[in-house]
RNA sequence: GCGGCGGUCGUCUAGCCUGGUCUAGGACGCCGGCCUCCCAAGCCGGCGAUCCCGGGUUCAAAUCCCGGCCGCCGCACCA
């Protein structure tokens, strides 16, 4: 939205809110209880709006590109050991300090940092409360003594059966349930390869204290794609759909020289420069760039900001979070950009035991040299006696190209967990092996988005005042209801009769659709108005000489006259024309 | 979580300081009816708040006091 459209209309937040709640999109929860902070109810238009929006973000991410990214739903539910493996457990945890006179918090690790310059890295509470201690840290806003450190948690604990010590976890995030069903999936694929596995759906993270409204909530929906490729060739083959747009980065370099300002930059060009490290990344930068826009968000209002190493979360090598302009909070984050590298799967690997492992044929076969340990059996149990089996398991353990590495330089034995070996017992013989195959652990990047989020941009981009009137700019493809049915006068029993035809035909070829014929038609232009119904399709005399009707439209309340029998593909048209130009520029 | 400010029909608000006249007033909204040939017109009727929750003071609390919840702002925290 240009800025001229929105000029001085106050606190467009509190505006918003009272709109939301009054027009039921959204209110708080639990309200009759008094309420609590983080959780919101979305009511009967927020929940239609908001399924257009997934419904949109869908159909860009996954069936624009359903030769390659495919859709799963997994539970919101987790074993202990899945978050264990994710690093959650670990990670999703601060260390905080409260200072016991003024009661402020601290970020422990942090203040140690700040205070005597120690790496806390690793360190447990305990650690940090001793180096607290012993440095005599004390709190940095009154001075006063400090408690012991403890941590703080983000995720949701709860048990899973009867068994209290069954301890599970509501998901943060979704992405841990594709990569642990990860092999399922490609099985279920014949092993598509690149592939992205996409899911939508609900996660929750106990926030310390929510605010923000819908933009920081404790419950909300994400919709997210961890998109798997080969490390030893990121290439992206659709990459040249997005390389001339041109997309507004800050990177941390810009951060690190205090620069603010993000400049526009071809995306050819960030990934050529090394900006962004992994083409697929950019690719879906670039589709997330026009989602945006198609949302409403006008271009100059979008940009990519990369995060320094510190402000990353602890399974990514590069993060650029998408951010959005709103009104009162400025700029926020709509969606994240993660090079997971092949943290998780290695993770879940380790912690599982299961291979999760891509093989991939190779364009020609490739001669390696392979080593073996030739183990001369007699002579080992002639020498050793009953020592022999253990000789063997030791042998066993140690890779035959690594085996110069346990040759103790002093004894010139063999040395593998405190067992001496003579070296003359083995002979390590090389020969040549042709290989057709490789495995290789994929890396991923991940595009992240929050539903709720983006509801709230699209109300905020979309809300205007003219006058004393407020109207919803939605995109016809994402407004929550799409026509308004209006008989001119609601005391002529033709043009009701009519009217209310025209409603049930529309609803019943899956136009959403509301009728109305209370009031003056000014009013109920203006009641559609203020939920953004894009079109009011007016029944008046006209309509009973001829058949045509009016169909006003919301935004320059212009009035075009057509055969009521070509309405429907007139909306249908005119919606989809909307929509594709902006998807134009990604199905290039 | 700390500090500041706030919380009265769906919305905006009057009343609170100076307790009783408040069975809480108004406007907008919403519902029903009348009227109306195109942008919140008018008329009639109706709906709707035990004053955020709990406790205390008092003969008497929307009003004074304490605690909690929620919201906004600042700090802290967080992706």
């Amino acid at each position: 939205m240009k800025d001229g459209d929105n000029i001085d209309i106050g606190d467009k937040y509190d505006k918003i809110m009272k709109l939301a709640v009054r027009r039921g999109f959204y209110w708080p929860s639990y309200e009759i209880y008094g309420g609590v902070s983080g959780f919101f109810d979305l009511g009967p238009l927020g929940v239609r709006l908001k399924n257009n929006i997934v419904g949109l973000w869908r159909k860009v991410f996954i069936e624009l590109h359903q030769d390659l990214v495919v859709e799963i739903e997994t539970p919101i539910i987790a074993p202990e050991v899945v978050f264990k493996a994710s690093g959650h457990v670990e990670s999703f945890t601060d260390p905080i300090v409260e200072c016991v006179r003024c009661g402020r918090k601290f970020r422990a690790d942090h203040l140690i940092e700040a205070a005597v310059n120690i790496k806390t890295e690793g360190l447990g509470v305990d650690e940090l409360t001793r180096i607290i201690r012993e440095n005599d840290i004390r709190c940095p806003s009154c001075q006063g003594p400090l408690s012991e450190v403890r941590t703080f948690n983000l995720l949701f604990k709860t048990t899973i059966g009867p068994y209290s010590d069954n301890v599970g976890y509501l998901r943060p995030e979704a992405a841990q349930g594709m990569f642990v069903s990860f092999k399922r999936v490609r099985e279920a694929m014949r092993n598509r390869f690149p592939i992205g596995i996409a899911q939508i759906g609900r996660v929750s993270r106990n926030e310390i204290s929510p605010r923000q409204g819908m933009i920081r909530l404790r419950e909300f929906t994400i919709m997210e794609i961890e998109f798997f490729f080969d490390p030893d060739d990121p290439r992206c083959d659709l990459l040249y759909r997005v390389e001339d747009r041109k997309i507004n980065i800050l990177t941390a370099d810009m951060r690190r020289k205090e620069i603010q300002e993000p400049q526009p930059m071809k995306i050819s060009e960030a990934v050529d420069d090394g900006v962004i490290k992994i083409p697929w990344q950019a690719y879906w930068m670039g589709v997330s760039d026009v989602f945006a826009e198609a949302l409403g968000v006008d271009k100059d209002n979008i940009y990519f900001e990369e995060k320094l190493p510190h402000e990353r979360a602890h399974y990514a090598q590069q993060v650029f979070d998408q951010m959005v302009k709103v009104s009162r909070w400025g700029w926020i984050e709509i969606s994240g950009h993660a090079y997971r590298t092949d943290y998780d799967l290695s993770r879940h690997i380790k912690f599982s035991n299961q291979s999760l492992e891509v093989v991939k044929t190779l364009d020609k076969p490739m001669k390696i040299t392979e080593k073996k340990i030739k183990i001369d059996k007699l002579k080992i149990i002639e020498r050793y006696g009953g020592e022999s089996s253990k000789i063997f398991r030791a042998l066993s353990k140690v890779d035959p190209g690594e085996i110069h590495r346990y040759i103790d330089s002093s004894t010139g034995k063999i040395l593998i967990d405190n067992i001496e070996i003579d070296p003359d017992i083995i002979v390590v013989e090389e020969h040549e092996k042709e290989i057709k195959t490789v495995k290789f652990i994929p890396h991923v990047v991940e595009p992240s988005f929050g539903a709720e989020r983006l509801l709230y941009i699209v109300l905020d981009n979309s809300y205007t005042e003219d006058g004393e009137r407020v109207l919803l700019r939605f995109k016809p493809y994402i407004a929550p209801i799409h026509v308004a049915v209006l008989p001119l006068l609601e005391n002529d029993e033709s043009m009701v009769k009519i009217a209310r035809d025209i409603y049930k035909k529309l609803i019943a070829n899956g136009v959403s659709a509301i009728y109305d014929s209370s009031g003056s038609i000014g009013r109920r232009y203006a009641r559609a108005d203020e939920i953004g119904v894009p079109y009011a399709v007016t029944v008046d005399h006209q309509t009973i000489k001829d058949g045509t009707v009016t169909i006003r439209l919301r935004d320059d309340r212009s009035q075009i006259r057509i055969d009521e029998k070509d309405l429907i593909s007139w909306i249908r048209k005119e919606t989809e024309e909307q929509l594709w130009r902006y998807l134009d520029n990604i199905m290039v």
